[in-house]
DNA sequence: ACCTACCTACCGACTGGTAGGTAGATCAAT
DNA sequence: ATTGATCTACCTACCAGTCGGTAGGTAGGT
């Protein structure tokens, strides 16, 4: 009676359970989403995703793991990219965009964290955020000196670049309401991307 | 036995139930507080509370919307100050920041509702936000036809606006964690504001 | 025989909300 | 001025429903 699943149809059941339990906290926080959704979402009941995860703190910090760690290793790849000065930056910077436009419920889910304070459990969001950002100050403050970027606080110019990027996702459902386009459709995300471009060129290089 | 309370007591007992909500559902959500929380804040219990409010969910509303109303009115009363072209841009900007500032709980609210997409309850969010942000849109593509403005898409603008104010406030914990000073002390607050006014006068502005 | 992956049935704690009662203030009629 | 009705603001006690989590059982594969 009972239908079993093949050993491994393609995604093991762990991994529509962490899928899953992504896309619900993203969209309904912690506190709005229950373990019975969750199991429901991936058609089993809530004991039998008990038998996967020992709690729903347990389930929800490798959720978050697993979303920082694939976020790290795309921010890492694209810092990795060569160039210097303004390429380099407005290259990063598209990357990013780019990234987040792919991952709304990613970008959702850290606002959360943001919002909360980033102690919801013991996740040590700032040991693995931190080093990326440090080492992005460090960079920018090198082209400073090169005359490669005109002299502002690399921190602040970073806190935008990170508010700008992430906020324009994470809301759109709500700037939704204020344009009249679909806030992530193809041409309209392309505007958003040209106008950040323009708004960190006119910042950090001089031009005439 | 039951201690009463004076008629007013400076502040009734309902506008006391306001505030506290506002902080609670500002810190953890809707679905993470609880009316036992919020009533045991103003020192009642729950079935006290819902004797000045008939339900969870108008509570909330009224929390939201007496927010938005003090909201609205304080960018109106910002908006309605004299000047044309840049001054009166960074006018607007920096009256934004300080009244965000002001009020991180009206921040964090706010941030939360737009990441449910402004839709838990019949709040007419858009229909209070929208005219507004049309305003301001008229505003400035009226600048730029003048000359005062360079000509960039003014909707992108303004929301990016809305993203830097109100991420840095909205985040503040999170960023807390990124540089050592508080975000949230006077003189960061005031490096803040320093480079977001620099960010938009070069991109608003020809300068030289 | 054992293990994995699922199930039903249950637990105590907590949720939003209701029923019904009471202390004290207010007000009207005597 | 006293009395009695009414109103407000709180209370305790309870409700059904849901929460996260556990106990114990079973079907099927190794």
């Amino acid at each position: 009676m009972t239908q079993r699943q093949a050993p491994d149809p393609a995604r093991s059941m762990r991994d529509m359970i962490l899928d899953e339990a992504t896309e619900l906290f993203a969209r309904f926080g912690y506190d709005g989403t229950s373990l019975n959704d969750i199991a429901a979402g991936v058609g089993i009941k809530r004991p039998s995703l008990l038998h996967h995860f020992p709690s729903k703190d347990e389930l929800y910090g490798e959720v978050f793991e697993r979303m920082l760690s694939d976020w790290v290793e795309q921010v890492e790849s694209a810092m990795a990219a060569p160039g210097f000065g303004w390429d380099r930056f407005s290259g990063v910077l598209c990357a990013g965009f780019e990234l987040f436009c792919r991952n709304p419920a990613y970008v959702r889910l850290m606002r959360r964290e943001a919002l909360e304070g980033g102690e919801r459990l013991g996740i040590d969001l700032m040991g693995v955020v931190s080093p990326l950002f440090e080492s992005a100050v460090e960079w920018m403050e090198g082209e400073m000196v090169a005359g490669r970027f005109r002299k502002v606080d690399a921190r602040q110019v970073l806190i935008t670049a990170y508010a700008t990027l992430l906020g324009y996702v994470s809301d759109a459902p709500f700037i939704n309401g204020l344009t009249v386009d679909d806030a992530l459709s193809p041409e309209t995300l392309l505007a958003r991307r040209e106008h950040l471009v323009e708004l960190f060129r006119r910042l950090l290089v001089d031009d005439h």
